[in-house]
DNA sequence: CGCTGCGTTGAGCTTCTTCAACGATCGTGG
DNA sequence: CCACGATCGTTGAAGAAGCTCAACGCAGCG
């Protein structure tokens, strides 16, 4: 429990609530710990409550009749995810899946509801995140609908660069075949574009870890980013 | 300003709101009228609050620097939107434009997030119309990604059918060049593909009116959607 | 009555996917 | 500790889907 309550301190859905609101939170909490390729939920499930990460990594993603999929977020440490299911009351629209081992944390609805109505700034902040979720949406739409595929790549790879401290050097943080579906393509088509991309000198690739070696061409490419 | 509290109480985001809050609400708002194809706001414009459509016809809408554009949402009376940019309290990531004489109010944010804050029903609607944006999202997501313009079309078709009373003939309520926007092509793609679909069986066309013959047919070709 | 925007159709082409084969890597069990 | 199998990543060749460019009919509106 002691654990439960430091951890959510940490947690940017929850900052700014007091030690009690912390109790209480950590009261309602359930902890699960989920194996690498395992499902948390799975599209159409009843969705009771939401998540918040632990540890590892989780995909949200659909999939298509024909088997392919597209990844709608990872989720790290520290993030939530499925809140939405809280307020539509329905069920999960996609499914959940973790990359790593992972340690999920489950909040149940009708609790957490009852939590929310009675704090404001609960409230605020999970409209801070909801909004930033469609913001990301929002991009993503963008992406896939206006952007070729070396495009999204380019604008990807420099989105992991700020990431990481904006280094010249990113890891990527999933395999290939995951970040194919993250860009809305296939690893065949991802493996030439990489390999388009260094032959055209805007980086150079070995194995997970990609150099950028021309962040403007890059840019370019990514449709005119705005520099940071 | 009776006329606009007496709007407001037909907007789904504020029910269940008190008579003295509907003032309040009517105190902050602030009304314009925008001609067709005249812009409510740009991408990149500081979001210092959101919108109600009162009446009309807006869309949400990214282009890209060709010039491609994909809509992301079409509101009519009653719908907020550009809520997202009161919590997150930059820019709108999107443009806004009256696809037809379009009367909108403005809410500008501090003022709103006072009373959001007073209000637990009023945050829970807004979460539960945060939550939905992103159910929509995530579905269109799946359909750029996932299916094929046949699909997405078939899809729609439906849709439309079931926003009027399932009624076997539908009536576009945008133009065919803004269908192909909103469904992530283009103008010449969405006739070939009517056109098409026409030629199978599976519709009749007559201008902006399309009769659905076959809605197993099309069912299966938008992916198997769940049958109501 | 002409003009402008919308819708349609055709031809060619780009992009991406599909299908197939193969090398490399990694975890596991013998 | 090595060998094996499964998965991942890469590459090639062929094909499909949708886009670009162009032309043209049509309607609405000034």
């Amino acid at each position: 429990m002691m654990k439960i309550t430091g951890f959510l301190a940490t947690v940017p859905l929850f900052s700014g609530l007091t030690p009690a609101q912390y109790d209480e939170l950590a009261m309602i909490a359930t902890a699960q710990t989920v194996k690498k390729g395992q499902p948390i939920f799975a599209e159409g499930d009843q969705g009771n409550g939401f998540y918040v990460v632990g540890s590892g990594l989780v995909k949200i993603y659909k999939l298509s009749l024909e088997g392919k999929e597209q990844i709608l977020h990872l989720f790290g440490p520290g993030e939530p995810f499925a809140e939405a299911a809280v307020f539509t009351g329905s069920s999960f629209p996609a499914h959940a899946m973790a990359l790593e081992e992972s340690r999920v944390f489950f909040f149940p609805r009708q609790a957490f509801i009852e939590l929310i109505r009675q704090n404001p700034d609960l409230a605020m902040n999970m409209m801070a995140a909801l909004s930033m979720r469609l913001k990301k949406f929002a991009h993503l739409i963008e992406d896939l609908s206006l952007k070729e595929v070396p495009g999204r790549l380019a604008a990807h790879l420099l989105f992991l660069s700020g990431q990481q401290g904006d280094a010249d050097t990113v890891a990527l943080p999933v395999s290939k075949t995951q970040l194919a579906s993250l860009l809305g393509t296939i690893p065949e088509t991802l493996s030439r574009m990489l390999a388009k991309l260094a032959k055209q000198g805007y980086i150079a690739t070995s194995g997970p870890r990609i150099t950028l070696l021309d962040r403007d061409g890059l840019s370019d490419l990514a449709g005119g980013e705005k520099r940071l």
